[in-house]
DNA sequence: CATGAATGAGCCTTCATTCAT
DNA sequence: AATGAATGAAGGCTCATTCAT
């Protein structure tokens, strides 16, 4: 059996890059094909239709999120107050996973139900991580809830809010509002 | 003199309910022409071509998304922790602007630089006016900075982030956030 | 409001003929489109999509092949036996439609339920004539069933069969078949 | 040396099969393949393209609805009445051969020369059987062409003309038609 | 101001064919 | 004898754009 020549996970990567860039619609099977250098007909050949390719770029990036970012964060373990800093920390340097890819799907979901319904899922799972460690690290209820919230929306909006800070970097602004975090 | 039976107006409000909706890609001359009743080919009586409509919705989402918002805050008057707290109030309210064409603007963003560009001016105006608020009541310039990035992202994030919260509702969950801020 | 440059009926036309001489799948938007001198991307302002012409193509047809042939057969008078005269007449002149057409559909109708539903009610209507024929030309039941199925595959069969009749000429062995009907 | 695994053999029934079903358009490759349950690639072992394909199938065909009815029909002996009563009984039965691999080839002829020519050499020589039966059983000249060529068109239009016959069955017309033919 | 009609580029998908293993 | 993978030519459909009226 000869080894696959353009692998699916290679289709996949592509396709998981040009949404980032582009959104959904720029997941185009002849530019991902021209992209690796490939014919776009062998497209078909892993694939029954772009519908698929999709499926399994959301498939790939929902594992990714959640199982992996838990993982990374846990791993090496401390207190919940370390592991919050450790969380905050990769996520200042934006090694958790590509920001870009989570933007890219948060705005598909706002016209597509089912992608609507898989992000509800995976915010849900990082959410509830997220409330776990600051309650552990005696947050009341309501506290670990806005908490919570605020650390996810400010990830998110570091990235998205495209205001000009004068003085202060962008990594400075996110840290600053993380160290609010853990007052 | 006829009056003009189809304003430009008319085409930019229904490109902005398509961008809301679907994205630059879904402003679409023939389905704004469906929606207005008109032929698509009128369209070309009013503008250039799809960009220049493009440009013209921009335009007014930009100049409604500063002043406007400014304006409403600063009437009534009050101290600087009113004036936020009527802030705040009005984007729990959902009353300011259609968050989902901010949404929908900031993802555009990420595709094209002109836009982009357009988001920094804007955003960067929005969070001049926050910092000056915090700063005027009182916060130091970190914390002010902190602050302003926190409360944009939350009144971002909270429409962007799908996450169950159990038994805190949505609104709920940004009033919370938003009360610490107030701290 | 302007004249159609190149109306519904000629791209139904022109499906017909395709249709006739190639079957269904010869019936591409591209080659019409070529076959008229306009360009493919015209049809769709003509039709929804392609399935919509087949649909008209064989509504046009369907009209035609029984309204026509029976006005055409009726018109002029006569008793039972001139009207069937006359019918044999036009068939064997090949004047009544174009047999091609209905040799191609009756091809089409064994893949498609569709178009084998439109068939049954077409062959009904003309079968129901010549059956009201013959009895009225004062065979008993069954011997008009028998001799308007016979009279309806032979003139199909002449079509379709390619034997070489030897000394005799298609039409006149057509003739002889029809002799012995009428006898 | 290993058995053929798929031998051509397997490949040429798939392909009448399909061409009975759907027509020389639906004799894919592909689809035959999975039909055998192999891979595409390996039919280009066994024939150089489909063309060739094509040409073994209707080699099969040819020679199976010539020597193989007049065989049938003549095994038993008889005199003519005899014989053609049992050549038109099995043709009732159905058993002659499928007659729908006999449509699709009669379609086909009409937009293929080569199959036309092919057509021609097959019905000839069949309606040189049936001519000699009816010439063999007392017949004039015209009359057995005649008769001939009825026999023929009804076996196929039986199977092509789709109106409803009331209170007829369809065998009940076919059977009433050949007994016309045996006056 | 606007319509009806048409163009043409771009994208998705299918399928015969090829080729290395 | 056959498979997995890929190519490339069609062909269907959408959509921005154009143009005569």
């Amino acid at each position: 059996m000869a080894v696959a020549r353009t692998p699916r996970a290679a289709w996949i990567e592509a396709g998981l890059r040009a949404l980032s860039a582009g959104g959904p619609d720029a997941v185009r099977v002849e530019s991902l094909a021209q992209a690796l250098g490939v014919s776009k007909g062998g497209f078909y050949w892993h694939f029954g239709d772009r519908a698929a390719l999709l499926t399994e770029m959301l498939d790939a990036w929902e594992s990714e999120v959640t199982a992996e970012v838990i993982r990374r964060t846990e791993s090496g373990g401390g207190d919940a107050r370390t592991r919050l800093r450790r969380l905050f920390g990769t996520a200042v340097e934006g090694l958790v996973t590509d920001v870009t890819t989570d933007l890219a799907i948060r705005d598909w979901a706002r016209r597509d139900e089912a992608v609507a319904e898989r992000l509800r899922r995976t915010d849900t799972t990082r959410m509830d991580y997220l409330r776990s460690l600051f309650l552990e690290a005696g947050a009341g209820a309501d506290e670990a809830e806005a908490r919570s919230m605020i650390a996810f929306s400010v990830w998110i909006g570091d990235h998205l809010i495209r205001a000009d800070h004068g003085p202060h970097s962008r990594a400075r602004v996110l840290q600053l509002a993380f160290q609010q975090l853990m007052r």
